[in-house]
RNA sequence: UGAUUCUAUUGC
């Protein structure tokens, strides 16, 4: 545990023993992967104390814990940092920070590394290439990282393509529901003796967002014939498939089976499960799943919290609803941005405006920006009621915090 | 001895 690595770093300043560069690097690796990325950015400070030089490998961990918590901004100035330190960024720096840009939109950023990269003489390699080819395909830009692919291909210059080169874009595709185009690129795949379970499962999942079960089976026969295991992602997203199809029988009798395989039901599986239960009305299953989570050794997180305090609250049940919210803070859960946004919405529909606009005060207090869903919700619940003067507040609030509804 | 990229869940 994370824990025991602190005692036992503690141990060796007290024995005088010397932490070394490495020593400090796993110590902020682990720290940015709790989350704790404001102390490992302060271990820098605790290394100068020492003299150690932190090297390109520790100031590449810190911009992949920042970038990794959503702060792009704060790992650029880290990067600059490290150059005035006299560290040269290596390819796998470059690469994280085009990582972290593409999932904040900021694709232009990204670009600017690639080119930074490239006037210091670095080759961008084949992640290099996957992660730009993810960026654009999140950001609605699949042509474009078509276009990567389609060069990467023709022009061995470029790099040798892997599997996730591949999968980048049948992943883009599918989600945009280009399952022609995507079951094309497989094929492709498969010729090289690419053929892997990844692809199949984003297959799987798309022809069933599509609505094609045949094809979505046809690709499952193929997956136990090629000899592939299938894994929790197979199950979960078929399981999240046909509940959104409202065929959720099929998807509890998949859920059952999974046990057969040697898998257990992971957090995703009950979560599609009781989201749909409780969106078709059957509450009281919903609720006897979430107890069996933790028989199961499954314990429920955010997601779980939210979707059964919504199923409660769509029915009606207050009380329930705030149990749930006090057990989930007791279990040392915090709420997140949806948690927020589903009180407010269930307040708002059930007229208890007070509550609402409580709910919101206590979101804002802990940081988050409320969005266009939830000032919807509060405008509708308020209208309903009359109150005009009220409106108008929440319209100039909306406006003083730029956002627009849709 | 330490750093990067692929697939799954919640409100409308």
């Amino acid at each position: 545990s994370f824990h025991r690595g602190k005692e036992l770093f503690n141990e060796m300043l007290e024995k005088g023993i010397s932490p070394n560069v490495v020593t400090y690097t796993c110590l902020m690796h682990n720290l940015c992967k709790l989350g704790q990325w404001k102390e490992a950015t302060a271990m820098l400070d605790g290394m100068a104390e020492r003299g150690i030089r932190p090297d390109v490998v520790a100031y590449t961990g810190l911009i992949d814990g920042l970038c990794k918590d959503g702060r792009a901004t704060e790992a650029m100035e880290l990067l600059t940092l490290m150059i005035e330190k006299g560290e040269e960024p290596s390819n796998i720096t470059y690469n994280i920070l085009i990582n972290g840009l593409c999932k904040e939109e900021l694709i232009t950023d990204a670009y600017k590394i690639l080119e930074m990269m490239i006037e210091k003489g670095k080759r961008p390699d084949v992640v290099t290439y996957n992660t730009l080819m993810k960026g654009l395909c999140n950001n609605g830009d699949v042509d474009e990282a078509m276009k990567f692919f389609n060069s990467i291909l023709k022009d061995k210059s470029y790099v040798e393509p892997d599997v996730m080169t591949f999968n980048m874009l049948i992943q883009g595709l599918s989600k945009e529901g280009r399952l022609d185009e995507a079951a094309k690129i497989h094929h492709k795949m498969v010729e090289r003796s690419f053929g892997n379970l990844v692809s199949y499962n984003i297959l799987i999942g798309g022809y069933l967002k599509a609505g094609n079960i045949d094809k979505a089976m046809e690709l499952w026969k193929q997956v136990l014939d090629l000899g592939f295991i299938p894994d929790s992602f197979t199950y979960s997203i078929m399981i999240d498939g046909f509940c959104k199809m409202h065929m959720v029988s099929i998807a509890k009798g998949l859920f059952s089976k999974m046990g057969a395989r040697g898998l257990s039901p992971t957090l995703f599986d009950y979560n599609t499960l009781m989201a749909t239960l409780c969106k078709e009305g059957s509450l009281e299953q919903a609720k006897r799943l979430f107890q069996e989570m933790s028989n199961a050794k499954c314990e429920p997180d955010v997601v779980s919290f939210n979707t059964i305090i919504d199923g409660t609250l769509k029915a009606g049940d207050c009380q329930s609803s705030k149990d749930l919210l006090m057990d989930m803070l007791q279990m040392g859960l915090a709420p997140d941005a949806l948690t927020f946004s589903t009180l407010i919405n269930r307040f708002s529909k059930r007229g208890q405006l007070d509550e609402a606009k409580s709910v919101l005060g206590r979101m804002v207090a802990c940081d988050f920006t409320p969005d266009a869903f939830i000032y919807d919700s509060l405008l509708k619940g308020l209208s309903s009621k009359g109150e005009t003067e009220e409106i108008i507040n929440l319209l100039h609030q909306m406006a003083a915090e730029g956002v627009v509804l849709d």
